[in-house]
DNA sequence: CTGAAAGCGCTAACAC
DNA sequence: GTGTTAGCGCTTTCAG
């Protein structure tokens, strides 16, 4: 048997079995160098031997500081977030300090509630990429007013200022219609899975600007559609579109999940792709190469946007204002065209 | 401009502000029987003029409740774990509680490190599953010491009593043999992600009980495989034994990515699935259809998985011992032919 | 180099 | 129905 307590020993009982005070024996344990290297020696051999950790809330009560951090996310269940989850996680360990995950569903109502439970000392930061509802910016006052520091990632909002990292969406939405317009497309779509997240408006509007600069003339009614609903809907969206007369002969998906709606729709209906329609998707899955065909992918740097918000999180903990507010940092996307467009 | 202060209030100063105590004011909040209507009414409305929230931490050591709870994976950044959080996460929130979320990245240093936060009042319960190294228990000691409950999920470990939810891991490795049989496959391999994990044991044991059952004398070093590395040294495993002499004609994915892994060295070395090699895979791969070719899944209830196990620690939180330690769940899997058996 | 004491913000026992 | 008070476990002046 190990020299195990039943009961844990908390800092009090700690130095009245060393004979300390406990002021003593929180400056040994932090290794204080008003402390003789004999008593800290004697204190930190105590200390794991009768398997003493700190109460952390104790400790954060006092030091008003939490060593924790917020991620918000509209969903984990998604090849991006799950990335970008573990690059805010690779930082986040590496500087010590805990991460609340929390999930907005989408939901503006939810992500208050969130960001209200990240308030009053939680967390010291708040790593967050909006739902699609988030329009207002009210709830993230709460976080300025209590210091707080906030950085967006992917999915941004235009109207509070905070830093960002995002990917150069115009860009992309602009390289994915050329490809589709090279490939010899008539009638292009791009599906965009929100009206209100700039993600998305600028993708839709590099793509939708690809377009008139080759000389389209159609509505852009007509080449963008927005699939706002949930998965279900969306799925039915795009299949409906697919089987109606208008249907188009190559959509862009402004986020992976709905170009599989497209490949799902199209196995269902018997459609083959690339001959009957041409699919490209705003993607970072991995497995692109092996579908069938094989999708080609604008890839967002998704671990790496993680990490890099996460990195200027840490940086404005720690140094207030060091990264300005107006800041916008843009990782590049890759394209890689694979079987969906050949 | 709405009336927000720049200064966050405490309890004390809302009290203040009220010319009433810090506990009458504490009680109104909580709607105690104790308090006059009229004064709760006025205690909530100043609450939200003031934007008053609790402070957590105060409030955690005093009650010694953190209305937190851990969830510890050996990654993200896979379909399975997404969704099993996803499934903490639905109850979590029902419950309002908080989520913490670590990784062991398959350390049993990080996992130790992990449960040591976790002690000391951090958090009310954990769920985990075990990593690959995890071999021992000393760690998860601490916390039944602590009385903080354990619930294991997916991978959890023979040598440590508590509640687990998992699959009916042998039965679906006997049937994934039995299948590729039944397609006349003469050199089926099973493909172990680890040589320790209960979970990927059972899986292995039912398939080898299959090929002994149908009379498959061959030695149980050539039909199972450990690749217990690092995901490139996986896939370099897999690809030298699809090119080997005694390549198998079929491959079973105790995990997800090592399916892919075969899929990418199959692309790679040109041979045709299911032609050159049938693929059956433990996933919950969403989009097994649209592979090329789709693939054949033993899915496992990932989603299902996550809740029913935060149900029982939330069961084991709010009345402990409520599950007895000694309980296994075992949630169904669904068996689902596709292409890369045909 | 060590210790006494105050106090972080809250809740719960116990008075009144 | 409301207030007083002690104290959760820790850190941090400030004294000695």
């Amino acid at each position: 048997m190990q020299p195990e307590q039943i009961k844990k020993v908390n800092i009090k009982e700690l130095a009245r079995l060393l004979s300390l005070s406990t002021a003593t024996v929180s400056k040994a344990l932090k290794d204080s160098y008003e402390i003789s290297e004999q008593t800290k020696k004697k204190v930190q051999e105590a200390a794991l031997k009768y398997n003493y950790t700190p109460n952390p809330y104790a400790s954060s009560l006092r030091k008003k500081k939490s060593k924790t951090i917020a991620v918000v996310l509209p969903e984990v269940d998604d090849n991006y977030f799950s990335l970008a989850i573990k690059g805010i996680q690779a930082i986040a360990e590496e500087k010590g300090y805990h991460l609340l995950m929390y999930l907005s569903h989408e939901k503006l109502s939810i992500e208050k509630a969130i960001i209200d439970a990240c308030t009053s000392g939680r967390v010291d930061g708040v790593l967050i990429s909006i739902s699609k509802e988030s329009n207002t910016a009210s709830h993230l006052n709460q976080l300025i007013a209590e210091q707080i520091p906030v950085v967006f990632f992917d999915r941004a909002m235009d109207v509070f200022e905070a830093p960002r990292v995002i990917t150069n969406d115009f860009e992309s939405g602009y390289y994915a219609a050329n490809l589709l317009l090279e490939k010899g497309c008539k009638k292009p779509v791009f599906l965009s899975v929100s009206s209100s997240l700039p993600i998305c408006n600028l993708r839709a509007e590099g793509f939708l600007k690809a377009l008139t600069d080759a000389g389209f003339k159609g509505k852009a009614n007509d080449q963008l559609i927005y699939c706002d609903g949930t998965d279900a809907e969306n799925y039915a969206q795009v299949k409906k579109l697919l089987k109606s007369k208008k249907r188009p002969d190559a959509v862009v998906g402004s986020v992976e999940r709905l170009a599989i709606h497209a490949y799902f729709a199209c196995q269902e209906l018997g459609l083959t792709i690339p001959k009957d329609l041409k699919v490209v998707a705003f993607s970072s899955l991995e497995i692109a190469p092996i579908l069938n065909p094989s999708l080609s992918t604008i890839t967002q740097p998704a671990f790496e946007t993680g990490k890099k918000a996460a990195e200027i999180l840490f940086s404005n903990i720690e140094k207030p204002g060091k990264v300005k507010a107006s800041e916008t940092f843009i990782l590049p996307t890759a394209y890689f065209e694979r079987g969906s467009t050949l």
